[in-house]
DNA sequence: ACCTGAACACCGTTCAAGT
DNA sequence: ACCTGAACACCGTTCAAGT
């Protein structure tokens, strides 16, 4: 039922690293990171989970296998003529969409912080920072700076998504952790309280839209590293 | 040897949700994330697995209790007479030299998004925010932009520093890498070719603290939202 | 070279039974 | 109310054995 792509011209018994990693992205799409498992993709596979572990030794290895196939996948192609401002924004939101359909792809971003896809990240982005600000130290910064948070933003909002409360209407959960935020005592927090308009209306893209434009603005704006 | 808090009044039987979590937050700090096992906390305990279950439910609930005594332990006393932004490099300094001290925090905070450590904060960076930029929307998407960054940042230092190659010196580490960076073939990654430097000489908590001030600054020349 | 499946050590959780 | 420990279902990994 899972095996969308047979070789087509080999038997179903050709079992590839490709076939390998590809049913273990279905699957952890399907069933989430704790849905994983050898005998699951042996089962998935119709093979033994034995047979598996020989074209992938670990399950680290296979988790980062589909990490980077999955990141390579969907940022591959990209728009060079935009503004740099603008084409980081697509990138970010590129990201940010891969990260949403694939909600198991955020703890294995953040846990494993040098993959090859994330250093393929930083160079894309750092492009476009290039074209921002001149000096070397701080395109270091500012690259740095705009990786993490939109992989951290993505993180946190895709385990937004898949906590337990989450099953039912957004908007119910927003209103109701909104009505909490509003019921919270004064004294302690007198700044989230104000908060609840803005978490009850805003839009989850927007925000985190507006964070990147928050680095790239601060970035532009940038002068000697000691005179803050 | 772990039982550093004996309640000292009591028989060492007395076995206390605080005194749990407490042998659980040692155990991750000595052994990792993966260290922390029912039946190792009982060992430490000198006592059986199910005995702990009575006390804490689940090994969720476990993680979230250790994690909020931990944040909350090390974020208690601010000074309030620091400027805004000060006060906000304070506060990150702070939350990223405890993530140093708990690498297990990290996986932590990024995965469940909603804890109460986390709300704590979003409030105590709102204060701060509320005081560079008076509309509320923006307000609200600065101080989660500033905190997805904290959280983001800290999370990818410490698994950074726990990844199987980083056993050895920190400066080979980084001199292996800057070099790998630089004899990156060109047409791929030229951007990241030029990186190398920065990359070997920068001080992580620097490249940190400047993030922040990169976020921060851009807060503070925001203008209206659409025109970018 | 590729695949099989039994075996091992370990885990979180449950639960009847004690005090 | 608090604690015990056996039992259950499940996991990743290893490995002798087949083709």
């Amino acid at each position: 039922m899972k095996n969308t792509t047979p070789p087509a011209g080999r038997r179903s018994s050709a079992l590839t690293h490709e076939r390998v990693v590809g049913a273990a992205i279905d699957l952890l799409d399907a069933e989430g990171e704790g849905g994983l498992t050898f005998r699951a993709l042996a089962a998935a596979l119709e093979t033994g989970h034995g047979a598996i572990q020989w074209h992938v030794a670990n399950k680290t290895e296979l988790l980062r296998a589909a990490t980077s196939a999955t990141v390579s996948r969907a940022v591959g192609t990209r728009d060079s003529n935009a503004a740099p401002n603008e084409a980081i924004r697509a990138l970010a939101l590129n990201v940010f969409d891969v990260m949403d359909a694939h909600p198991w792809l955020g703890r294995q971003l953040t846990g494993s912080p040098w993959q090859p896809s994330m250093l393929f990240l930083f160079e894309l982005i750092g492009r476009e920072i290039q074209q921002i600000c001149p000096r070397r130290e701080t395109q270091f910064t500012a690259a740095s700076a705009v990786l993490t948070y939109i992989i951290g933003a993505g993180g946190r909002e895709t385990a937004n998504a898949q906590a337990p409360e989450a099953t039912g209407d957004r908007l119910d959960l927003l209103d109701t952790m909104a009505s909490f935020w509003e019921n919270l005592n004064d004294e302690d927090y007198r700044f989230t309280r104000t908060m609840g308009e803005p978490l009850r209306t805003h839009d989850d893209r927007d925000v985190f839209l507006a964070g990147v434009d928050l680095i790239v603005a601060g970035t532009m704006h940038d002068r000697a590293p000691a005179a803050v």
